[in-house]
DNA sequence: GTCTATAGAACGATAGAC
DNA sequence: GTCTATCGTTCTATAGAC
């Protein structure tokens, strides 16, 4: 174990990542993330004053990382429209749910700094699709009186709940299919050569 | 039947509807249900397996209500694009969430007696959706190369996924706009009198 | 059918040694 | 900082009286 720089919090905190994602909150126990991290009662609860103030952690780890993917995708050099192809048809694991929105129906959402990390994702979401459909509209390619903000809630949406499809209907088919449904109507509302624009 | 009062096991039924809704089936309790309902332990354990028994029940009286007033949108006479647009602007109670999609994200979604009713209640609104988009269709609202199925797919992603984002947000105005923007699309994707076919 | 009482395990959190 | 031991509570479920 050269390379054993993980302090037991950080062995916590990655715990804790997968838990949230595989489990969610309230099905996630102390008890668990002990076992998952190799770590003793005690590390939990010196670094953190408790279960929601570990799961904060993470979930602020998990933001920044998925914050860091969407703006991979939307930082590629590519015109406005096949960006926004880009995000919708980003290959996902659509059993497994969305990282950060999968929480969006726990109890602790009701807690301000739980919901934080999950709203600046999907609000950092947003500003890359609002500001790509702009610059499809200048373009020519997406016509000008369309509401860029609600279009770019629509789209995020749309992903957001072909997750749920994929989950209720367990097949992530279900998903892809919805995707296909968002990307049709967004091909027959750009120009011919939206893709291009 | 006589006009009795509310059975225990109805009065349990019911506790638990609501508390699925308020709540969510990981927290919510056996205790819970007991101290909502008025009922003993044993009422609970004499009329249901468990927890997951007396879950599955009140899932499918819920999905129940919930085909019905779908039904009932759907069954309205108006044109079909019409029919639409009155499913997607129907009034929702954003921030408690969809009473069935909301618990696509429970770990008891791997049961399958636990995911039936909100599969079902999925598919019943896609079939809705998809058979109205297809009358569109044949009256030459709609174009016909669109993929209807895939089009209702998106349209019920982007209901459930508003409800995500208002839940995220705690803003019940994040899901009218998403809703909002799936209109546009469908209007703009319609013919000029779209809304009158 | 409904009740009260209670079981054994897991829950979230704390104490205190090293 | 990390550990083991343990607290008091709640969980899901069962027993058994009426």
């Amino acid at each position: 174990m050269a390379r054993d720089r993980l302090s037991k919090r950080d062995a916590i905190v990655e715990a804790v990542k997968a838990l949230l994602w595989e489990r969610g909150y309230q099905a996630m126990s102390p008890r668990d993330v002990l076992a998952r991290s190799g770590a003793g009662q005690g590390s939990l609860y010196h670094h953190f004053e408790g279960k929601l103030a570990c799961a904060v952690a993470a979930l602020q780890e998990v933001a920044a990382e998925e914050v860091a993917a969407i703006d991979a995708i939307f930082a590629a050099p590519a015109p406005p429209l096949l960006r926004v192809r880009n995000y919708l048809q980003r290959e996902r694991d659509a059993l497994r749910g969305c990282r950060l929105a999968r929480l969006a129906n726990e109890a602790a959402i009701g807690e301000p700094a739980f919901r934080q990390p999950i709203a600046a994702f999907l609000d950092r979401i947003a500003g890359h699709l609002e500001e790509n459909l702009a610059a499809a509209q200048q373009s020519g390619a997406l016509p000008d009186q369309l509401d860029r903000a609600a279009l770019a809630a629509a789209l995020v949406a749309a992903v957001e709940g072909g997750f749920i499809l994929a989950r209720a209907h367990w097949d992530p088919a279900r998903m892809t299919q919805a995707i296909a449904g968002a990307i049709q109507l967004l091909d027959a509302v750009s120009g011919p050569n939206g893709d291009r624009s």
